[in-house]
RNA sequence: GGCGGGUUGCCCGAGCGGCCAAUGGGAGGGGACUGUAAAUCCCCCGGCUCUGCCUUCGAAGGUUCAAAUCCUUCACCCGCCA
């Protein structure tokens, strides 16, 4: 017998590694609890660590119980895994802040709800903050060889380049420690996350066999890489957070909406709950129509929808659909055009004096860091005011070019969008 | 502890007294082609009050008409010998 959902997430690619298949899938034939860490090492989660919550997400729905876990604790340590080098410390508080960010947006993804797959909150700064040291290496300590501890990758491959420090060195045994708790605490005996932590997990497996005799699972998901074997998930500008403040919704719906074609069908396997039969049906027409970017279009709708909330989602896409739409801009009604606007990195002037140029408008919207890239970008041709052409860089725009007596819309390039509000 | 090598713009990496805002590659940006894609080709890529001026070549001093390039001290990194 071969469980649905671990079939389902083996033809997303979504299984790097996983303990015995035989011993997961009898495991997962009655509803179980799973956990999956997020260490605090931003004020938010971007689009990479969707991956793996997406896949917990998958879990919930097939009638288990997800524990999304946040780093209070091993975020103030730092994981070694994958970094070429030490990792400077954070400020406690500054964590907790994060921890408390990080949550909320769990929330979105995860279904917190009284019900049976409900799934439970957990922070590890809970019950490794009142382990005073000495029980701590009584306890746990012992049962970690040092041995096996300095095979692991993370640990192996600092120790030949950049060094280690004994404070990242003992991470894998404070989440081998989270492990143990929730595996008491919850019946917790599973554990997923980023391919990259299969030492960290692993350790936890084994810590819960020596300590309860207990067994336990493990299960990885590839790290993702882009079809031009970029890293996914970034931009000139940084990551895509999920966080409205760092990133946009309207720029979050845009990431998705531009992403290669090449890309689509692993993206659309990887961040959309559709079914199988959908998912199939939209990357066809990836092949049969690119031009339309129907599947584009429709993981950006999912996808803003879940993060953003269904109505943002919809006003994000209308304001693309007003601004890129081929018709003038100046035809726009006020309403759309104050919506759609409001979508877009802005700055506000004052309303009386003659209006300062383009490129001093632009390096105020922030769009370019100086005038200097502002000016250029005229001198290259890839400036525009209300979508006709800029020539001269000395061109300021005028009272009649304002769109309903109070708005500029900038354009750098073929798609970078920036609003400019006179006041008064 | 001794001897030698290194620290250059977002990253890698040339330069080794003036011709250096600093070769080249990558990343990034603009244009053409397209579909607000990819690939490709062309161009750009420190800042500003822009025919000029200002700030950059680990840090601080010094030599010189003139320094990323020479000298001194300091910091960090890397080899070789103890």
């Amino acid at each position: 017998m071969s469980d649905p959902l671990l079939e389902d997430l083996e033809w997303r690619g979504l299984i790097a590694q996983s303990t015995d298949r035989k011993e997961l899938e009898q495991a997962l034939a009655k509803p179980m609890s799973l956990y999956l860490g997020f260490d605090p090492t931003a004020p938010s989660l971007h689009v990479g660590n969707l991956v793996v919550l997406l896949v917990l997400r998958r879990f919930q729905l097939a009638g288990h119980r997800p524990i999304p876990l946040v780093g209070g604790a091993t975020g103030l340590v730092g994981d070694p895994s994958g970094r070429s080098e030490e990792r400077s410390l954070n400020d406690e508080q500054v964590v907790a802040e994060w921890v408390s960010k990080i949550k909320k947006q769990l929330e979105k993804i995860i279904d917190f709800s009284d019900k049976k797959t409900g799934a439970v909150m957990a922070n590890n700064l809970d019950w490794t903050k009142p382990v005073s040291a000495l029980e701590f290496l009584r306890d746990i300590g012992k049962h970690f060889s040092v041995n096996q501890m300095l095979a692991k990758d993370s640990v192996a491959n600092r120790l030949a380049t950049a060094g280690i420090s004994y404070t990242e060195f003992s991470y894998q045994v404070l989440q081998a420690f989270d492990f143990l708790e929730l595996y008491r605490r919850h019946d917790c005996k599973l554990q997923i996350g980023g391919s990259d932590q299969w030492g960290n997990i692993v350790a936890g497996l084994d810590l819960i066999r020596k300590v309860e005799g207990g067994a336990a699972h493990a299960l990885t998901v590839p790290l993702l890489a882009k079809a031009d074997g970029s890293k996914f998930g970034k931009t000139a500008g940084g990551s895509i957070w999920l966080d409205p403040q760092m990133t946009s919704a309207y720029e979050f719906f845009q990431y998705w909406l531009n992403s290669d074609d090449a890309d689509m069908p692993k993206l659309l396997k990887v961040f959309s709950m559709k079914s199988r039969a959908e998912i199939e049906r939209l990357i066809e027409t990836v092949k049969t129509n690119p031009g339309a970017r129907e599947a584009h279009r429709e993981l950006a709708r999912e996808l803003t929808t879940m993060i953003h909330g269904e109505q943002m989602a919809q006003k994000v896409e209308l304001a693309a659909k007003a601004l890129f739409g081929h018709s003038d801009i100046s035809e726009l009604d006020l309403a759309t055009l104050d919506s759609a606007l409001a979508q877009l990195p802005r700055t506000q002037i004052a309303k009386g004096q003659p209006l300062p140029t383009w490129v001093d408008l632009l390096a105020a919207t922030g769009v370019v860091d100086s005038k200097s890239a502002a000016r250029r970008i005229v001198k290259e041709g890839g400036a525009y005011l209300n979508n006709q052409k800029v020539e001269s860089e000395d061109f300021a725009p005028s009272k009649a070019d304002l769109l309903h007596g109070k708005y500029l819309l900038l354009r750098k390039g073929k798609r970078d969008l920036a609003a400019v509000e006179v006041l008064g």
